[in-house]
DNA sequence: GGCACGGTGCGTCACCTGAA
DNA sequence: TTCAGGTGACGCACCGTGCC
């Protein structure tokens, strides 16, 4: 389980390594505690003195693991480890994840981190492909999407932009072309002009279905549509549209569609598990990073209470 | 060289959450 | 209520390392 193991990772170095020796020395109360005022430290010492130290950390940085769900976790995992072995099975798969399904994704986190803490790096707000690409560039991330024309045609996308044709009654092989997607000069707006992949020496020749007719990309997005359109009028003159898939209605057509549906979702998921990946380990970085932070102003603060108790403790004569 | 082992990345499924 | 996105869990493949 990820964040048990993190919970061990981070919880222990601070607690066990330190404060668990200051205790025997000396105790500290924290007042003044609020974000942005002076970090104002009681120091109770062992001769009975109590002393105001400001401490080398002016902003009191929060904890690592920000969220109270996460520390309703860390408790309940130690709960669980602390009360015995026997006990396990008692929280069942059922409640752990109700437990784990509580906590924020990493973006939140770390965000909320990084608004807490100047210096932490924020997970940047996804931009997607599209956002980075020319308007008029046409991306084709449909892995296999079938249209079918108002003239029987097939028109199937395939990942990577490919775009196969074929006739009804040609055989399913022999009647496939491939092509792919690119821009020509002028396209009318919001259209994309389909091409041959082997190009002509310009490399602009327009691909024309049978009847005269040029396949145009309509809209782009995730149920992009299509136009047979006549390549020399800018208007849509004479256009058909391609049938969309949710007017298929045959048993083959319906099942292309939950195949071209499933493929849709499992590459949307593919590329958000992708993602979701980066940013945790963004965030195991950030986190490490924290860590590293933390250890230093501990070691600095145990510094500044090693001084102070020179300095307030009576010099032997 | 062959094998075991651990680490890492990927794809997929199941589930949850938040927005529409 | 529905749907898209986020993420834990799982299984698999690949790679590097240590051991024989």
């Amino acid at each position: 389980m990820w964040w048990h193991q993190h919970n061990l990772c981070f919880r222990h170095p601070v607690e066990e390594d330190y404060s668990g020796d200051l205790e025997e020395k000396v105790s500290i109360a924290g007042s003044g505690t609020g974000r942005g005022s002076p970090a104002v430290t009681l120091v109770q010492l062992p001769s009975g003195q109590t002393v105001h130290v400001q401490g080398v950390i002016q902003t009191p940085q929060p904890s690592v693991i920000q969220s109270p769900q996460i520390q309703t976790v860390q408790v309940a995992t130690i709960a669980e480890t602390d009360e015995s072995a026997e006990s396990e099975g008692v929280i069942d798969s059922h409640k752990r994840r109700e437990i784990l399904s509580r906590r924020p994704s990493y973006r939140k986190i770390l965000n909320e981190l990084s608004s807490d803490v100047p210096g932490v790096p924020k997970i940047e707000e996804e931009k997607s492909e599209e956002e980075g690409t020319p308007p008029n560039i046409a991306t084709m991330a449909v892995p296999t999407s079938i249209y079918q024309t108002s003239t029987g045609q097939y028109i199937a996308i395939a990942q990577g932009g490919t775009i196969q044709i074929s006739n009804p009654g040609s055989d399913g092989v022999q009647g496939l072309q491939a092509l792919t997607m690119t821009n020509s000069g002028a396209p009318p707006p919001g259209a994309t002009i389909v091409q041959y992949a082997a190009q002509s020496a310009d490399g602009t020749q327009q691909f024309f279905v049978p009847g005269s007719q040029v396949v145009v990309q309509a809209a782009t997005g995730d149920m992009p549509t299509y136009q047979i359109r006549a390549p020399t009028t800018a208007l849509p003159q004479g256009v058909v549209m391609a049938a969309s898939p949710g007017s298929l209605h045959s048993p083959q057509q319906l099942a292309e569609e939950a195949t071209r549906k499933r493929e849709l979702r499992l590459m949307k998921n593919r590329e958000a598990a992708k993602e979701c990946r980066r940013r945790k380990k963004e965030y195991v970085k950030c986190l490490e990073s924290r860590v590293a932070v933390l250890e230093v102003q501990n070691k600095k603060l145990i510094e500044e209470l090693e001084t102070l108790k020179d300095i307030c403790s009576p010099k032997p004569d």
